[in-house]
RNA sequence: GGGCCCUUCGCCAAGUGGUAAGGCAACGGUUUGCAAAACCGUUAUUCCCCGGUUCGAAUCCGGGAGGGCCCUCCA
């Protein structure tokens, strides 16, 4: 994998063998979550699915970060409090990340829950000297850290030379960050031997991995956009605090971008999640996020959405005829869910549909396997699809129902299932605008399929093609199989 | 001023030294009474440009052009 520390590709080893700790830096829940937010999660929730799969324990976290300075001015425009705002958007973002089949997470930890071993840790690092009081405020030293922009790979001189922002006062150095924010009046806030006030950005982060992962953790992510400075600072501050590293493998992810530019609240051009989710399957949006290397920017568009829609399609189809011709239903397959070098294994394997389906899937492992190319992968699955659509072509199960073919359609698509499932992808079936479709609709259909069927044996085309164009123009769509016509709504 | 990264078919996109995956769109063919779906085939002798290294480069190095992100709000 990727080590933004390292810049360069890295073997995963563990530091404990076995087992991994991963972190990924979670909201602000201020306001709720657009798609960019997702990304985050659906990649790393890929990664865990990987990592386990291999065989590794992988114990995964994402905070809550449910104080700051966002919230607090956000909850006065409101006119509501601090909790309310963080309860209602931690709500939104935890169902966003269900409609987005992100199941791996193994904990969500909250700022607010952490006080105390926040606080700790400040003391620390004044002990320590890397931190000194100032005004009520506590700010880390970054002069008393040598290793300061290791990174981000930069120099903290050169960096003073683009700052932007106002340099307070109450700061030794322009470089320095809050740990602790002395309260104003009115404000929620925690007794501390500094006065009451609440923790900066970047110390929740530290305290609630140490808490919840130990120290070193295996991987640590999040959003390019933090690296600087939050993952710096907190690299910083940990290492400090602890006097070792404090994560092995860094993580960033690409971001989310809107014609041409960064998707984020504050440039104001976010796509609100769940406004998204009624007018789109949430497998598309997966399958967006996924569709290009997770280092990469992703172009968020709705005619990009769209045209997944129709891919999805193919998918969608070869899960219709599957249960047509096995009679069972693709999303209730039992898979292994854990990695067997012998199934994947094609050389053990004679020439044929199970050796080609095989050595598929072993591509697609390996496209994971290195730094999670997540669209490589999803290039292995449409060519495994194409696989069984043509093994269903040649093999005319489809007319011959044979239960030999039966049986290595149905292996073929475990296989198949077992692979998706590593990029959560078709895990439960797409119900399709449900509503529509009512017994009488269902009715009317068999009975108008039925006298089409008797056109065209009375070789009556004409009728037939009457029926069927009628109903084109009500966007139903007439499929002669093998065995019988079929219907859908395109 | 500094740091990081990107540029591959009409569009999206994989590929990190061994001779260009995949998707969408388009066009042929098989199939069909005709369709639909599916399958098969065609669509980049070429990877922004110019040099260099190498038996061999989209991949490495140097230079140039264009684009993005970051330098204390951000997933």
């Amino acid at each position: 994998m990727y080590n933004t520390l390292t810049r360069r590709k890295e073997p995963f080893v563990p530091v404990h063998p076995g087992r991994v700790g991963m972190y990924v830096c979670g909201p602000t829940v201020y306001k709720p979550s657009h798609v960019g937010h997702m990304v985050g999660p659906v990649i790393f929730d890929t990664v865990k699915r990987f990592l386990a799969w291999v065989g590794f324990e992988v114990k995964f976290v994402v905070n809550i970060t449910d104080i700051d300075d966002k919230l607090i001015i956000e909850a006065t425009k409101q006119n509501c409090t601090v909790p309310e705002i963080a309860e209602r958007v931690t709500t939104d973002y935890l169902a966003c990340l269900k409609a987005l089949g992100v199941h791996s997470i193994d904990l969500f930890p909250k700022a607010t829950d952490h006080i105390p071993e926040i606080r700790a840790m400040i003391e620390s690092l004044i002990g320590k000297g890397h931190a000194y009081p100032s005004c009520g405020d506590v700010y880390f030293d970054v002069s008393s850290d040598a290793d300061y922009g290791k990174l981000c790979n930069r120099d903290p001189e050169q960096m003073e030379a683009g700052i932007r922002v106002e340099v307070s006062e109450r700061k030794k150095n322009p470089g320095d960050f809050a740990l602790w924010k002395g309260a104003k009046p009115g404000e929620p806030s925690w007794p501390s031997p500094w006065g009451a006030g609440r923790p900066g950005w970047h110390i929740e982060c530290s305290a609630m991995s140490f808490k919840w992962l130990g120290a070193p953790i295996d991987i640590h992510g999040g959003g390019l956009d933090l690296q600087f400075p939050h993952h710096e600072n907190e690299l910083a501050q940990s290492e400090c605090h602890l006097g070792h590293p404090f994560t092995k493998y860094w993580m960033h992810n690409g971001l989310m971008k809107t014609g041409d530019k960064k998707m984020s609240k504050s440039e104001g051009n976010e796509v609100v999640v769940s406004a998204l989710l009624k007018r789109f399957q949430s497998e598309a949006i997966r399958y967006l996020l996924l569709s290009s290397h997770y280092r990469s920017p992703i172009e968020f568009s709705e005619a990009r959405l769209l045209e997944i829609g129709r891919t999805l399609e193919g998918f969608q189809r070869f899960f219709e005829l599957f249960k047509r011709v096995t009679k069972a239903s693709f999303h209730e397959l039992k898979t292994m869910g854990h990695r067997d070098p012998d199934r994947f294994n094609p050389s053990s394997l004679e020439d044929g549909f199970s050796r080609d389906m095989v050595s598929l899937a072993a591509g697609l492992v390996e496209c994971l396997a290195d730094d999670f190319n997540t669209g490589g992968a999803i290039g292995s699955l449409h060519e495994m699809l194409t696989r069984l659509n043509r093994f269903v072509a040649e093999s005319r199960v489809e007319e011959t129902a044979d239960s030999g073919n039966i049986t290595q359609l149905i292996e073929g698509a475990t296989l198949f299932r077992e692979c998706a499932l590593l990029l959560g992808l078709f895990e439960e079936s797409v119900q399709k605008d449900p509503g529509e479709k009512t017994e009488l609709v269902d009715a009317l259909m068999t009975l108008l399929i039925e006298l089409r069927a008797q056109s065209r044996q009375a070789k009556n085309f004409a009728m037939a093609d009457h029926i069927r164009k009628g109903l084109t123009s009500l966007d139903i769509v007439l499929e002669d199989r093998p065995g019988g016509t079929i219907w859908r709504q395109s």
